[in-house]
DNA sequence: GATTTTTATCTTGTATACATATTGCATACT
DNA sequence: AGTATGCAATATGTATACAAGATAAAAATC
């Protein structure tokens, strides 16, 4: 009985840790203790420990008096997530080369499978969770107690970076992540060969990869219309 | 009624985490939930959601039916450190110096005037909560999501490391902290110069610096005996 | 009619009581 | 004597009840 009820616990703090991440709670949105109490069959005192451990984690956004809300993206979110991920991820995969355990390297293989399946025919919100799941085993490579928290931190915001720039037509983002999916391979290469410089040269070009998805969303290729074909009726 | 339990609440939270960092709860030592809750004259609830919190920011570590212990230090801690050390305060110096704002740089210089209060007079736990405050506000003036919290958690073995490897008798460490105040005017000078490039050296060196301490303790000046006044009685 | 004040309702925070798990000690057994 | 087992004592985890704050709606005032 009270095995069921931790069990509960464990499941209400990795569903809100996927709904974060996969978008299904956008970035501000309120959370309701009475709504999810009720849902997973726990009082509101377990249910408020886990909000704040998410809160630490960086999920929730805690105000007083005011409840638990999802932790959100400001316009400058994009510049301080490019700042920093490169130094950081940089640092984990060299790390990473330099630590990783044969049955991690046999964890990161299993979790390659799962994202080249989730790219074949998984849905957004598969592709972006079992790519986490991948880039957080080589957290645990890593194994920096100083480095984790930011990395952590960088994953969340990477799996909902990933989750809102994308659209499933457009070819050159398929072929994206694609290249993606490679990368991932040569991550796995170096680390098991314990080229540590690769590895750090591979972080940085997986983000620019990343980066370079963004601007395909943002700035999209043209519609190749004629100059002046949209031309103002009124004037500027 | 509830304002003065609200205050107590946060009073615990600072009281823990200064504990934690001046080493007056050791690493690995067991909190008591029945005991702290007595003093400070709050109930097990809210109790509990302060050692949730604090545990999300590295203070403490949770075990699950076993309780609150303060976050260890092992024989890899310093290691770690000095790994993540310069790079992460080096990022956030960089961008302290380009973000930086009027009435931070005013409380930034209030804090080095009490760090410089705290080495004339202070205790070694005054010294190491008024350098973290000191590193705590370039932490906001950079101002990035993705790097405050393995800043934070350095700052916290930061302060452990310092009041470890720290004798007030030591001609050579008083020095030593002479140089780091220096340092830290340096750091305001090139803050408010805008000068991320001096600011990121300023980092390497402080950092340089702490480990220079730190050798100073493990291996100190020899006691200038004259060879063979050691001779063992027994074979090795 | 618009704005302020008051009141009702809902949400959040804390305390207490109870259920479950762990730990240490005493006793029994090999 | 040393180890195992069971029980008592202690500590942790959860649920419920109550108190305090926030919000929204209705009434009163200008």
């Amino acid at each position: 009985m009270k095995d069921a009820s931790r069990r509960r616990k464990q499941q209400l703090l990795d569903h809100l840790k996927t709904c974060v991440m996969t978008l299904r709670l956008q970035p501000g949105e309120d959370l309701d203790e009475a709504t999810l109490s009720q849902e997973f069959e726990l009082s509101r005192t377990p249910l408020r420990e886990v909000f704040r451990q998410l809160a630490g984690e960086g999920y929730l956004e805690l105000r007083e008096n005011r409840g638990a809300r999802v932790s959100g993206m400001t316009y400058t979110t994009l510049r301080d997530f490019f700042l920093a991920a490169p130094m950081i991820y940089g640092a984990i995969l060299q790390l990473a080369a330099q630590n990783a355990k044969p049955d991690q390297i046999d964890r990161l293989r299993a979790a390659q499978d799962a994202f080249k399946a989730a790219l074949r025919s998984g849905s957004g919100a598969d592709r972006a969770m079992s790519n986490t799941l991948f880039h957080e085993i080589t957290g645990d490579m890593a194994d920096n107690t100083y480095l984790t928290p930011s990395f952590k931190r960088l994953l969340i915001d990477h799996a909902r970076i990933g989750m809102t720039f994308y659209r499933p037509q457009d070819a050159s983002m398929a072929e994206n992540l694609s290249e993606a999916s490679r990368q991932h391979d040569a991550i796995i290469a170096a680390i098991e060969a314990g080229d540590d410089a690769a590895a750090a040269q591979l972080a940085i070009d997986h983000w620019n990869l990343s980066r370079h998805q963004i601007e395909l969303f943002v700035a999209p290729a043209g519609l190749d219309l004629p100059l002046g074909s949209t031309a103002r009726k009124t004037p500027a």
